[in-house]
DNA sequence: GGAAATTGATTGAGTGCTCACTCAAAATAT
DNA sequence: ATATTTTGAGTGAGCACTCAATCAATTTCC
């Protein structure tokens, strides 16, 4: 069931454009990065998995931090993308009720974390010490791309028919996240699998928070 | 004005106990841990900023892992405490609200963020790739403790009365966590300090989603 | 069509460097 | 004088990264 309004996803353009040996080497160093973290890798190690020679990884990503780049770059793209295309054209999906759009929003939210969750735990955990990435997330939060203004349209649109409470939008960005957090942070980082009915109780709650009142 | 019921520290005997110098490695090293990663600092650079020779180091720690426990376990042990003394005298302060309850937990939980905010925060990245300290983690969660035994007895009083929700306390635990964590987060990660009004605002959504009805 | 030449991709031993860690010697305390 | 602590140059290992040699594909010429 496809999303009404969201349908966030990772841009795989830049990907199938490689030759095989250089798809390879991404595949093994997600693998790698995930489990054991960018620097406890080591770029022998990406290269024998990959079962390719070490010096084609700095031929094609010039160094280590190129290849990190090359996973990462994707995914802030696709959870900040700069590119406004069609942001003049929002056309807010006409959601009915709260309970509604918080169920699109959610499952597109947590459909995006499942298709990716190896390189979002990368992205992540890079923020942690990676000052420029933390940077720019701080400020392209949230930006005004296409899939914000077609949400805070969205927002707007139930506020003022008295479906949701008149917050400001960032404000109750925040709060979903905050219900949602907890589980996609259990999903990540311990392994623990999102269960529809966890996902029907964090839609729920952040439902009850958020009804006009 | 301090806790009814928690008050939870981190234990600084083992460090009081130390020699100046040991205490100078662990200051630069928790320092340079929670500026730039545990992997990312030589132990070099450590002895450099504490102004100790080198051999210093593992001549007090055994190796660079061992500083590392050194800073870490503490903090483990300030969240699940192994020793259940004082266990069996459980007497649940007589909170008179759950909002009551909450703003003394939710309180004595800030404070200890803020008062060990480089440790946890070398304690949180650590958890990531840790296998060990992760599993762990999610077997003593919750521990039999004191501090744990204190918090059940409150909830089930307040349960009692009528004043929350009949869930089971992993689950009233998780929500409070769920509230509270993107705060913690942004404190620990993104330098956002968390304002009264923050903390007042996490309270009452936690106290409202946990109201009995 | 096939041999030769050209080009570009691929290789992995080699390089310099930094790392965690050692240990004999020096400094300090007893 | 002896015991203990502190030191920092030294060590082997492992790291990211290089580059001349090798291989494979394509083009050129007869």
């Amino acid at each position: 069931m496809p999303s009404k309004t969201f349908n966030i996803t990772i841009d795989t353009q830049a990907f199938n454009q490689m030759t095989t040996k250089q798809k390879q080497i991404i595949t093994a160093a997600i693998d790698l990065f995930a489990e054991k973290g960018y620097a406890n890798t080591s770029t022998k190690e990406i290269a024998a998995k990959a079962g390719v020679a070490e010096g084609n990884i700095f031929s094609t990503f010039k160094n280590k931090r190129g290849l990190l780049a090359a996973i990462i770059n994707p995914v802030q793209r696709a959870i900040f993308p700069t590119t406004n295309q069609g942001a003049g054209a929002v056309s807010p999906a006409p959601y009915e009720s709260l309970h509604e759009f918080m169920t699109d929003f959610c499952r597109d939210r947590l459909a995006f974390l499942q298709a990716n969750r190896q390189v979002i735990k990368i992205f992540v955990a890079e923020i942690i010490y990676n000052d420029k990435l933390r940077q720019s997330l701080i400020k392209d939060f949230p930006a005004s791309n296409r899939c914000w203004l077609q949400m805070a349209a969205s927002l707007d649109q139930l506020k003022a028919q008295k479906l949701l409470v008149n917050w400001d939008n960032i404000k109750i960005l925040k709060t979903i996240w905050s219900v949602m957090g907890g589980s996609a942070l259990g999903y990540l980082f311990f392994d623990q699998p999102i269960k529809t009915t966890t996902l029907a109780q964090n839609v729920d709650t952040a439902t009850r928070l958020l009804t006009y009142h």
